[in-house]
DNA sequence: CTGAAAGCGCTTACAG
DNA sequence: CTGAAAGCGCTTACAG
């Protein structure tokens, strides 16, 4: 059943047919009356390749998300993010195709996809400090909008969660609560949330006039082991609180502090970053940064829609605001003295 | 650029340079030599719709996952699963476009995608036990494959872990240890993989003579909340083992008995189900039943590209076995006298 | 408001 | 092994 046949049962040529399938304005009531009654009888859905090739759209996005296999599996943050914006796509009838990206090989396929005409625009999820695809992307001519800010590059539209800001106010927390010794376990540096969230723990003890002692900051990845190990590398040097730069290495902080025999909050306070439903259910519950995923979700593929169906637009950057949540595991039960 | 301007670059004719392009074995290895020079300098990408609507086939393949949002939000499962799918699919030269629907609306979309040629066959995961996408796509011609056993239809063509068996591996494991009093926290009804987790409970419970007492069955809809308030409602009945039909409610559970400073496994020993992340890393660590869920997916594209590549091909029925883990919380390590 | 026609960029019998 | 040609099923100026 194509166009074609529609237009003849209707009555009209496929050119109105057509119309009315698209919702062109420009068609008398009645073949508008016709063509519909036609199309619902048939059961006629138009052909997807057909219409990309005329057009020159496909009503797809793509959502690279070039993270690891590990990644994926343990950190919500990727399922919330996956989830946010297929549902907003969906609900503005877009659809998704999605890569999940680590090694090379899968990444030249990508690059394939980009030049192939396949998507309209593409949403490249957390992304490495100079991603080699963003550069691939920035050199041609498809829509895209990356999650996680570029300082190094003012042509790139982003949508993202102030990591600095929000790091800034997790460590800020830690002072007010009266912790001096303030450790903090990092993300990969050459990721932009990795650095972010580092240098915002930098800035409040800066600012508190405390020293950034480099034995108090361990790496660790943004996995639940390197928490654990980092954690375990932080603990002789006697920190008295610790940042954690995500939920995940905050619960293998966690495991580690239990495993020394020592106590949360009470001998080393705790907070981290993400408030993904791990952190509610953490022992004790974690108090942490809220990022809100959903919304820079829904906010990425509303602001790719629109690139996409506006091109003439100015740039986006988008920077959404995070959120102390306060729990368990930062003693604000406990004690109420500002150091700072 | 397109094919035409390759071809005349090339000096053959736009017929073999589609050829060289589609690795067609019949042209000489002179033209296919220049061709592939052609290609490479002047960087080509095939158009994709174009391709599609000469070929009829898109090369890409739908994963859709009818599952609510906080089921993604907190089950590791389905990220794996997602991940799973993609990596097997880039492995093959395929893309995947991603849905994750539960409402309705979102649905009836799928429905138009599936007619649209968009692609070219689908993998539906964790469906209720009677879908009515599985039913659309049965009256359509698209190849698919369901992850999930549909033994109520014989002409589904499925890849699914053995539920039944597990289920059964994990109560005969907890009445080795010498429990009698042996609880359920269940999945829903309406979900295959829940039904399956409950029948291999009763099984094993009646195939030792053991009665099975609806008292000591609890749902728990397969989330954290679910299991801590199943867990509750069991308590008072005194079972001295649980087994949760997956991880997340094995959480739940934990949590509750915990809350009523009951231990475990002293007191009650907990089974669970999955061997997600979440498993090794509760307090104490979960014994569950390993449940291939990356073989399911690499195993679940695989026949779906040959059911796409070789369209003749017999039904396809995979039963994936399922494997107990041993960790702390059954009490493996504390008694080793037979109950049955 | 409508239709005839060109065109989107490929693949694939077909004939040689 | 190769090329001319038909065709995949739409959209969209263009002219009326």
């Amino acid at each position: 059943m194509n166009l074609e046949q529609i237009a003849k049962l209707s009555g009209v040529s496929r050119s109105t047919a057509s119309r009315v399938i698209n919702n062109d304005p420009n068609v008398s009531d009645n073949a508008r009356e016709n063509v519909k009654r036609i199309v619902r009888l048939m059961n006629y859905v138009p052909n997807a390749a057909a219409r990309g090739l005329a057009a020159g759209r496909t009503q797809v996005i793509g959502l690279v998300i070039p993270t690891g296999v590990s990644a994926l599996f343990s950190d919500p943050y990727c399922s919330i993010l996956i989830q946010s914006v297929s549902s907003a796509c969906n609900a503005h009838n877009y659809s998704v195709m999605l890569w999940i990206a680590q090694p090379e090989y899968e990444r030249r396929q990508i690059h394939q996809i980009v030049r192939s005409g396949a998507i309209d625009g593409a949403i490249i999820a957390p992304t490495l400090a100079n991603d080699t695809l963003v550069q691939a992307l920035l050199a041609g001519s498809l829509p895209f909008i990356v999650i996680g800010h570029y300082p190094a590059n003012g042509r790139v539209n982003y949508v993202d969660a102030d990591d600095i800001l929000g790091a800034h106010e997790a460590v800020r927390h830690l002072l007010r609560m009266g912790r001096t010794r303030i450790a903090t376990i990092t993300g990969p540096q050459n990721t932009i949330t990795g650095i972010d969230r580092l240098m915002g723990y930098m800035h409040a003890l800066r600012e508190c006039g405390l020293p950034v002692e480099s034995d108090l900051i361990a790496a660790g990845g943004f996995s639940e082991g390197g928490g654990y190990i980092a954690m375990q590398q932080l603990l002789p040097h006697r920190p008295d609180a610790v940042f954690a730069a995500n939920d995940i290495m905050a619960m293998g902080a966690l495991r580690a502090i239990r495993d020394t025999g020592l106590r949360v909050p009470q001998d080393i306070a705790v907070v981290a970053f993400d408030d993904t439903p791990l952190a509610a259910r953490a022992e004790p519950p974690l108090t942490t940064i809220h990022r809100p995923t959903h919304q820079v979700g829904n906010l990425a593929v509303e602001t790719l829609i629109e690139m996409i169906e506006y091109p003439k637009s100015s740039p986006y950057r988008i920077m959404l605001p995070t959120e102390l949540i306060i729990r368990s595991s930062c003693g604000a039960a406990f004690k109420e003295k500002l150091a700072c």
